[in-house]
DNA sequence: CTGAAAGCGCTAACAG
DNA sequence: CTGTTAGCGCTTTCAG
């Protein structure tokens, strides 16, 4: 719904579109006169510039694709705000897409937003289709791939850490604190395939120091308190001793601590329990939760780094970029 | 970076551009031997429609811009995961913007997501700068105002609900309940309106109700977990017989309540707590925590479906939605 | 430093 | 049902 162009503010400042044009883009390139008039002609019109017609002019729009898996996420809304505002902080939208834990879902996302000619595509995981990571090689863009590294190699960049690695941090430190008895603990295990990624690390660091198979309990919902209460109680049936429990998420711990203070379990002194995130309560909670951190923040950051740089000259620096994670130790363990 | 376009498509599949539109558009209008082959070259080349020249050419894209004070927030995240899918099942993107609860930067927002050209715009609460209502209104494309209902006309429709509604109703719990020395704590009151409108309204129904005037505390960082902590010892200083509290959000209930706990406070016995969210945990802490549910769920899919239906016929329906809000009493209180 | 001209890839009448 | 014909509003050489 285009009111006033670009064409009414040149007649109206006395000069041709195309020095509107490079006024808008480099002030600078335009004489003090000319530019006066132009920035007049603009406020009194309150022109606003068509967007489209310049990206499909200079085939490149100045918008950012993301996708995630759920914007609901704690985790990711923190990304995607710190994506939002280092890219609005230099001109760029975001254009956002949620895609459920569905493959098929997030295919037809990425298809759509790559129809905008986006600049630049962000997604999370290095888990696509075969057709998705072929359209995205396709596109010519700078892609990054975020909240996950392994062997598989990204289509372009990636930031993010090992999963695995957590859920090893995790055993390890419940087995340095003498337990002998731990569980896992996580929701949607079957869809967030990084927190199975978790899991695991933690049943291989298990075995690595002697203490058998351990129990990994799934919850089907998405990952909350209430899943947490519930799974302390499958835990519980299963293994009647337990005296650690590595968490998929904070969120799941607090319900496992809610539910361990319900039926007086105490925690830690029966039951140590660590989390995943450190998300804001995790240090008032009580016990305080011992978890790890990722820092969704810092990938978003970095994630926004790498793009612009990319797009400023297409050198293509370093492609992976590890964040890393650290244990944050409080009195849940 | 556009590779094939629908000209190589019409080539290979021996028909004119046009053609090939009017199938992607509407295939029925088109034979089905023509759309055989239409559809078989878009596979074979790995046709992905360029949207960018589509919205040009028909002067209005299938994206609709949402802005949010903070995506970080539960509430507004899950409205937006609500407006995103249903905007998707109807073949629109969703443009986001994160406006970090500052009036001009909103503006700024609006004015670039507006040069897109957006099909329809959704917008949080009803306070805009006069430059943006302007703008908006000159867009003469549906636009949505969310999460508030007031005096304030909106734009051109609103879905929500009363926030000093909400405050009333806490405090007219806990008059109910007999308690008589009740304060409110919420966080960023200067910078979130709805808020300082829930506390608005708690005062007056404390003052309808004899209870004089209550105290008000605000913190100014982001309404979190620690936020409620801190809280809580501020308003045990100036209120030290305090007997029933109303917070802003459920996370500042939960700091409360953990608060509480450490201090020996007994909830709801020594004081009762409410919230307002409904957020995942309030059923599940404990004690559980009695609050005030909006339902930014439903928020979200009543906006996508105004905005729908005023695109399909631009016949203008109830153009108010009161989303309403429930009392849910649990323990606390 | 400024302007004229030629599209970007697609849609939308309008004829056939 | 299909093709032809004009642009949508802007950017971008390339001359002046």
């Amino acid at each position: 719904m285009q009111r006033v162009t670009m064409t009414e503010v040149a007649q109206r400042a006395q000069v041709s579109p195309s020095t509107v044009s490079l006024y808008l883009r480099r002030p600078a390139a335009v004489s003090a006169e000319a530019g006066q008039s132009i920035s007049h002609a603009i406020a009194a019109l309150g022109y606003v510039p068509n967007l489209v017609a310049g990206g499909l002019a200079a085939a490149s729009s100045r918008v950012v694709g993301i996708v995630v898996p759920s914007i609901r996420n704690a985790f990711f809304a923190e990304t995607v705000a710190a994506l939002q505002s280092e890219f609005a902080a230099e001109g760029f939208q975001v254009l956002l897409g949620n895609s459920d834990y569905v493959p098929g879902q997030e295919e037809a996302l990425i298809r759509t937003t790559l129809s905008w000619a986006p600049a630049a595509m962000v997604l999370t995981g290095l888990d696509h289709t075969p057709q998705t990571r072929r359209m995205l090689q396709g596109a010519g863009i700078p892609i990054v791939e975020m909240w996950e590294l392994s062997q598989t190699a990204p289509i372009d960049m990636a930031v993010g850490f090992s999963h695995p690695q957590i859920g090893a941090t995790a055993a390890r430190h419940l087995a340095g604190k003498g337990r002998r008895r731990l569980a896992f603990v996580g929701a949607r295990l079957h869809e967030d395939r990084r927190a199975a990624q978790r899991a695991e690390g933690f049943l291989a660091e298990c075995r690595a120091n002697g203490l058998g198979e351990c129990p990994v309990l799934n919850h089907p919902g998405p990952a909350s308190v209430e899943a947490g209460t519930i799974l302390l109680g499958q835990v519980r049936r299963r293994l009647p001793d337990l005296d650690g429990l590595v968490c998929s998420n904070d969120l799941v711990a607090l319900g496992v601590i809610f539910e361990c203070q319900r039926r007086g379990i105490l925690v830690p002194e029966d039951c140590a329990v660590v989390g995943f995130g450190d998300l804001g309560f995790a240090g008032s909670c009580i016990p305080s939760l011992t978890t790890i951190r990722p820092s969704g923040e810092l990938i978003g950051r970095e994630t926004a780094r790498l793009i612009l740089e990319r797009l400023r000259k297409d050198a293509s620096g370093p492609v992976v970029i590890d964040t890393g994670h650290a244990l944050v130790e409080r009195r849940s363990s």
